[in-house]
DNA sequence: TGTACATCAGTGAACGCGCGTTCACTGATGTAC
DNA sequence: TGTACATCAGTGAACGCGCGTTCACTGATGTAC
């Protein structure tokens, strides 16, 4: 029935979210636009509107997705430590330069966060989910309340790190800013998990 | 020679900077307009460009002016408080569901962390500056390098923790969240200063 | 003191631009027969 | 098998809108004399 198979429509489809990924992330909400997304994508404007309804559906599962992926990643990272260890694995590869300088293809949450308070509930929404089932994860799976609360405690201090080091002028600062929240997750949550 | 005496032209300014302090921390960056921010003010748009070159500078001036403002706060609750109370004093406030709600009115570095690292390089600096003056006051002035590694981690955790706070749908969520790095703080932190 | 003039903070309409979105169209492919 | 037709993902020009910025103007005040 259809010129392309449906395959070849959600193939085009994850090439523009992937796309915004990118967009979004290296220019923000305002500063990626959908004829720049469509670019970026290989594909040109007019299509935009035969994937989705309008920017911000596009940007919300962008966050879901792109979220959800680097979650994934962190709590892979699990099987290839020690127990005791894996926070601070997170912490090393999270709070580390070569992240700090990756805007474009780092955290969607670090990159994006403090848009979070002005977009729509959707949006939010899919941010709270995300953010519960990594907290559970980062907890073990138990209902242990001071393990949730750790892992709230350290999941702040990765996010703030990497925002504030990105933030400032000099590497110097933003290394320094790396290297102390690296040291408190040792010195603090080390034998927690 | 002037119409107005020179004192006159710099209140005016001062009510465009507390003006746009206001959009820009609700709205963001892209999403505050100057329009917006001289109606705010009690002003018209066509008078914006008498006090400043360019959006740019304007939203320069207010993110280092209120930056400053919201640190001498913090560092001013010293005198109220035991020395080794004064971080968790600092974060009980700083991490209060009333701060969390008070987007508008709250600290600018977590309403607009985000878009720093798109910023321009003088308001990058300007950032930075004051970044290091609180961090110095924090770790009470020493050149204690573990202090200002202390420091470091102790702004990533409230900010790290507002910002998510204030990015989940539910208000539960975001108790959860500010429960938790309170909490931490006060585990962590509390002798320290 | 009184008056004519110069100043310039503030006004509000207008400008060009790029955005999100719409729309008439194209053309490669699947389907019907 | 071959052929005419229907489909619809993708194109690219166009739309209205609101933005940052400009500009000719206003009118209350300070200054000169």
């Amino acid at each position: 029935m259809a010129r392309y198979t449906a395959e070849h429509k959600d193939t085009t489809r994850e090439k523009i979210v992937r796309a915004a990924a990118k967009e979004f992330r290296s220019k923000g909400w305002a500063g990626a636009t959908i004829p720049g997304i469509m670019e970026t994508a290989g594909l040109t404007v007019g299509g935009f509107y035969k994937h989705f309804e309008s920017k911000a559906e596009l940007f919300e599962e962008m966050f879901g997705q792109t979220l959800r992926n680097s979650f994934d990643r962190a709590t892979a990272l699990k099987e290839q430590v020690p127990d005791q260890d894996w926070w601070p694995a997170v912490a090393e590869s999270y709070l580390d330069p070569a992240h700090r300088d990756n805007l474009r293809g780092g955290c969607v949450m670090a990159a994006l966060a403090s848009d979070m308070p002005r977009a729509d509930r959707e949006t939010r929404t899919v941010f709270e989910k995300e953010l519960l089932r990594y907290t559970d994860q980062l907890a073990d799976g138990t209902t242990d309340t001071s393990a949730h609360s750790d892992a709230w405690a350290f999941q702040a201090m990765m996010l703030g790190g990497l925002i504030m080091a990105r933030g400032v002028e000099s590497e110097q600062t933003a290394n320094e800013i790396l290297d102390a929240c690296r040291r408190a997750i040792r010195d603090h949550f080390q034998q927690e998990a």
